[in-house]
DNA sequence: TGAACCATTACGGGGCGTAACCGTTA
DNA sequence: GTAACGGTTACGCCCCGTAATGGTTC
């Protein structure tokens, strides 16, 4: 749990922040498994950081982009995969360059023979 | 213009082909700017290979992927853009093992010092 | 003449909100 | 009481074909 999840918005707030119709939002949780605010015990829905986020996404997808709503939520799931793959080359560049560095030491060793 | 693209098709080869009906073929090529088969003299179209690997991706984004038809075709205007810099990569790649090549020989010289 | 093509239009289903309504909480 | 929240429902727009119609070519 990062310190940034610590905040919440309620409904109204995300609404203003976004600029989405509360009803749009509520909408939106009813299609999309990936939107899932908390509740309270007043079954207040409290949003976090990072579900705004989620929600700025799929904005972006289905309003800027003409994703339906289906199709943004799949490519926001795909997009978490691709990040990860990309995650991974750059594990394995790092690999490479730690192996070049060694070669280049043993060059200067060589040098000095 | 390459061998595969001497060979057409009419309207009806392709709706066999792809398995979408013609009315479908129709009213895409009324809302895609990327889907423009030829036509001959008497007006009727004539597909390449080429028009018909476009639709086929137009096929599977709509209907497999649930995009709107503006989103599939921009996404396959941008999948374009994808391949490219894919490619471009690959050229600097080999461009890197070009220079590592040429270390291995320098390299294979000292040896024989 | 029938089969395959053409264009055009009107209709229908589904997706996507959204307005409207009523109830609850602070 | 009023403002902000909750849920539910019904309506409406628009996208996406598709059926229907009538015309032309082979």
């Amino acid at each position: 749990m990062q310190e940034l999840d610590k905040k919440y918005y309620k409904i109204g707030d995300v609404a203003a922040i976004l600029g989405i119709p509360m009803s749009t939002l509520r909408y939106w949780e009813s299609q999309f498994t990936i939107i899932k605010p908390k509740r309270n015990a007043k079954n207040i829905r409290f949003y976090t950081p990072n579900d705004i986020e989620i929600i700025r996404k799929v904005y972006y997808l289905v309003k800027e982009k003409g994703l339906k709503l289906d199709a943004a939520q799949e490519q926001i799931k795909v997009n978490r995969d691709g990040i990860d793959k990309r995650f991974e080359v750059v594990v394995k560049l790092k690999s490479i360059k730690a192996d070049l560095q060694e070669l280049q030491r043993a060059m200067e060793l060589i040098k000095y023979d």
